[in-house]
DNA sequence: TCATCAATTAGACGTTTGTCGAAATATCGA
DNA sequence: TCGATATTTCGACAAACGTCTAATTGATGA
């Protein structure tokens, strides 16, 4: 069954993904299949920790994506069933 | 030959659609087959004019619709092959 | 237990954004 | 041309946002 988003997620959505920043992570952890460790984000982008770790969580409230501690380390996946009901309501404009 | 988004034109479309406000105007758009007057949507909504005006710009400028004069009433539509370009687009994250 | 590494939280700061009232512009009809 | 109506622009303001450094918490291994 598909996920059904309320007035209140969808528009936490919509406000994830208006900064380039966090679309740009988004992308990053959609594209690999396995969850991917928040230290190669950081990696892999110019922000400190603390701003990555504020988008992450903006991104995660937004129920975009998931995650998961593993000892040290912090992983993520992309909730897609979230992203498909995001864009199921969009297009029903 | 469908729409082509750049990545500005992409951001600011991301960012028109993050204001509540501006989506239930857009699906207001959306929802008619005529071309829907400035007034109209002035009508069904709490805001001032100024900041419908503000609004609008700002969806104009995203692509997301167009606007059309007509004596001393302006006119708008939906750009649905915008919409769909940028549906297009996430739906490739 | 401690030193170390990973990640989050707290607090601060400048920028962007949404909002309005008032003034300006555009268009029409008398 | 003038007055009325529709829309936009200007200037201001508060709230929200993105960013950082510093401090804190979580977890591991020596």
């Amino acid at each position: 069954m598909a996920v059904k988003l309320n007035d209140d997620q969808f528009h936490r959505i919509a406000r994830a993904l208006a900064d380039p920043r966090r679309y740009e992570l988004l992308r990053r952890i959609g594209r690999s299949e396995k969850c991917v460790p928040c230290g190669d984000l950081l990696g892999c982008s110019e922000i400190s920790a603390a701003t990555l770790s504020h988008h992450m969580k903006e991104l995660e409230t937004a129920g975009l994506i998931e995650s998961r501690r593993e000892g040290k380390f912090v992983k993520y996946r992309l909730r897609r069933d979230v992203l498909d009901a995001y864009l199921a309501k969009l297009a029903q404009i």
